[in-house]
DNA sequence: GCCAACGTTGGC
DNA sequence: GCCAACGTTGGC
């Protein structure tokens, strides 16, 4: 099994819009960058496990924890003219952008801030990549040290 | 709103 | 294939 997190802009669809869809399951649509589609498909298998990220908000920080419940798939949303996704150059014979289906297992009572997390950039955190200066990707690996670490600093 | 970092685009 | 210009991300 493998470890993600999930970046996702709470103004956007944040964790508690997760938990009213149906199924608390949602397709992570939108994902336009190649290396973090190549991770949706090539490296997350169903039952991964991901951290739910909210950014570009007042309290960045881990909020819950979503599961894969299904395996990478066309982003149809690359082919809607309508969605803010859109993507004319992507060919639906021939997708470009694909992506997978999440659901909420948990929701923490209390998120792990960013700040949190920094407060170990020195030491058990020091490789995590979303702590990496100039990271920018919307999903990125988590070992399962980090997996396990980062549970344990949870309600800290 | 600022700015650093990084990805993408397009001219050559 | 290079690289400058531009757009986006995301913390602060």
């Amino acid at each position: 099994m493998n470890y993600w997190l999930f970046k996702s802009e709470p103004q956007t669809f944040g964790i508690d819009d997760l938990a009213k869809s149906p199924k608390r399951t949602t397709a992570w649509e939108g994902v336009r960058n190649y290396q973090a589609r190549n991770m949706m498909r090539d490296g997350m298998r169903a039952g991964d496990q991901g951290f739910f990220y909210h950014s570009s908000c007042d309290v960045p920080g881990i909020q819950g924890i979503v599961e894969v419940v299904r395996e990478a798939y066309p982003d149809a949303s690359a082919f809607d003219r309508k969605s803010p996704y859109h993507d004319p150059a992507s060919d639906p014979a021939n997708p470009r952008w694909m992506l997978v289906d999440v659901k909420l297992v948990r929701k923490f009572a209390r998120p792990i801030t960013l700040e949190a997390l920094k407060r170990h950039a020195g030491g058990k955190l020091k490789d995590m990549v979303v702590l990496r200066r100039g990271n920018r990707l919307s999903i990125t690996p988590v070992t399962p040290a980090e997996w396990k670490f980062i549970l344990s600093i949870a309600g800290e």
